[in-house]
DNA sequence: TACTGATTGTCAGTATACTGTCAAGTTGTC
DNA sequence: GACAACTTGACAGTATACTGACAATCAGTA
């Protein structure tokens, strides 16, 4: 022994429950050709118009790399539109097309379906107790991310203005 | 509104915690240049000497695809070894080299620590009912994922044998 | 034994998700 | 205004994780 059982590991089960989340939402939301992400992304950047490539990926929870891919892919598909900033031109500014604000109304009740489909599995109270706990882990783990959720002006280390 | 609120939704909030625990890996583990899935098909590869890859795959729920990827990086550090099956010359049996062996020992305790940091934030009994929530999640769960963990002889569908 | 159907591992293709590095641009200090 | 420190988006590289298709092989039946 000495070894761990994986299938009782939380690393495994957590990593199986993200598998089956991804899974129930391309099946629920198959007639959007949309992700998790791509919808995230969305989101963000409708709780946001005119957000930096940055703030959204500290919004998703995403690492700037992993967010200019997903950008790339909304612009592509003509959901979002991309333009550099004026005050400041390393930036790109993001914003919903009508096909995006369209997009993101469409497929609410399906995304929506799919969060409910998740925790199906558990009666009501548990599911609240659930929902409890993991937010706990996730806040209260957040900086051990490499990419922790960071809102508005947020600084992810105190700027040396010393 | 109508739309749902991205920092509260499950499927959100279980990649985080998926991207959080990948991080506590990465990050305890560091000496031993493993990621959690090449630890996992150790651990799987352990408790089944000379399993072929699809029935690897099954035991840490992974497609044959994504198995066969982290089987080649395992094989090019030497960590097991492949051999084509004598009786079913289709497949390749997997074994741990004695490096392999002594990895999956030398990473044990940190692997172990890894989780709990991960439900570090949770009181003791919280942690209890969280992890027989997750368990519950992840069994009930288990077919609407793509790659559903299968044990020994269970059938993906019974075979047509009329 | 020939045939049909299923399974195995592989491959190409797509989409996350991270690291580290870089040029371009901005900001604070002197 | 010059300079250093930093930020932004881009890029290359690695590792999951999936889909669908394929040749080789196997198993059951006629």
């Amino acid at each position: 022994m000495a070894v761990l059982e994986l299938h009782a590991a939380p690393g495994h089960l957590i990593r199986r429950l993200q598998q089956i989340a991804v899974a129930l939402f391309m099946a629920e939301t198959s007639d959007y050709d949309l992700t998790p992400l791509q919808y995230a992304a969305l989101l963000g950047i409708r709780e946001n118009p005119g957000c930096d490539q940055t703030s959204l990926a500290n919004y998703v929870a995403l690492d700037r790399s992993t967010i200019a891919d997903v950008v790339a892919r909304l612009e592509s598909k003509a959901l979002i539109r991309r333009k550099p900033g004026a005050r400041d031109r390393r930036t790109k500014r993001l914003d919903l097309t009508a096909a995006g604000r369209k997009l993101v109304m469409a497929a609410s009740p399906a995304v929506g379906a799919v969060q409910d489909a998740i925790l199906a599995p558990l009666k009501p109270a548990e599911r609240a107790v659930f929902m409890a706990s993991l937010r706990r882990l996730v806040h209260l783990n957040n900086e051990h991310s490499r990419a922790p959720l960071r809102l508005n002006g947020e600084e992810s280390r105190p700027r040396k203005t010393a």
